[in-house]
DNA sequence: TTGCATCCGGTACCTGGGTACAGGCTTACC
DNA sequence: GGTAAGCCTGTACCCAGGTACCGGATGCAA
């Protein structure tokens, strides 16, 4: 047994393991997103094993369209064992965030399914001449009040 | 009745009541999410009404985290009355993308729903010492294979 | 104890998505 | 027809999120 296996997973392995750059377990660091690890007597970082999955959590976080900033905070907010109460705030409006999206996402959904269920592919000369923008409903729905 | 009324929106009636920049739209324009539109005889733009909608709809698709490459395509998609199977694939293809999404926004949704709902909160020294991650789930399901 | 793979910190650079500014022409209203 | 507001093209710049590169130090196995 070498001493790495007792004392946690170097960069690289983490890198690699999570497909991310080096560069990046380094970056994420720097802005919070990734505590300090421990480092072996020659300053190299020791990462615990779960730094892997929690590189997938930011990662999927990502991909949902949160900023590094935000997904910061939702790695906070579930960290704390008792939320202060504006914490708690800030958790429920995220939630309130994470609705709108879902409720988008599920109208972009419906449009796109009916262009693959091929409600125009099959009546070819559509009778909506003017059906060019199908997801215009989303835009009815945006959040906070845009226009003047 | 002025000439203006009948020959659409100028780009700053457009760029106000979308609520987005002016050098946005032309940036749209050369990144061909918006056709180039009708000119004036001195050169200045005029816009269809509907452009406006467009706009709202590229920024909702914007918010849930497509790139503007995406929100073309999937505008391109939903607008062609008879799409080519081709089309029809990448259509498919979104809506894997998009049901992947959702499923990740829900995950998040009930561990912030558990955060707010004080699980850990009135638990106070929650027996999950480890519960550091909670999101955890998120990673396990991600849509290809990262890993070699 | 040598040698190669890795890692270190620091800094510079890249891409996506915009935004700002300069210098000049149009529009619209008096 | 004068003039202010608005628009034109072009280019430069900004921020977020990474990546790449450099010269030097570590790790570890033979």
């Amino acid at each position: 047994m070498s001493a790495a296996e007792q004392a946690g997973l170097r960069t690289g392995e983490v890198a690699e393991q999570a497909g991310v750059n080096i560069q990046t377990l380094r970056y994420y660091e720097r802005r919070g997103l990734l505590a300090e690890p421990h480092r072996s007597n020659g300053g190299h970082r020791l990462y615990p094993p779960d730094t892997v999955a929690l590189l997938n959590v930011i990662k999927a976080a990502q991909r949902l369209g949160f900023t590094l900033d935000e997904v910061a905070d939702l790695l906070d907010a579930g960290r704390r064992r008792h939320p202060s109460p504006d914490l708690r705030e800030r958790a429920i409006g995220k939630i309130a965030e994470i609705d709108q999206k879902i409720a988008d996402l599920t109208t972009i959904r419906a449009s796109l399914t009916e262009v693959v269920d091929a409600r125009c592919d099959s009546l070819t000369n559509c009778t909506c001449a003017d059906c060019p923008i199908p997801y215009l409903t989303i835009g009815t729905t945006r959040p906070s009040g845009d226009r003047a």
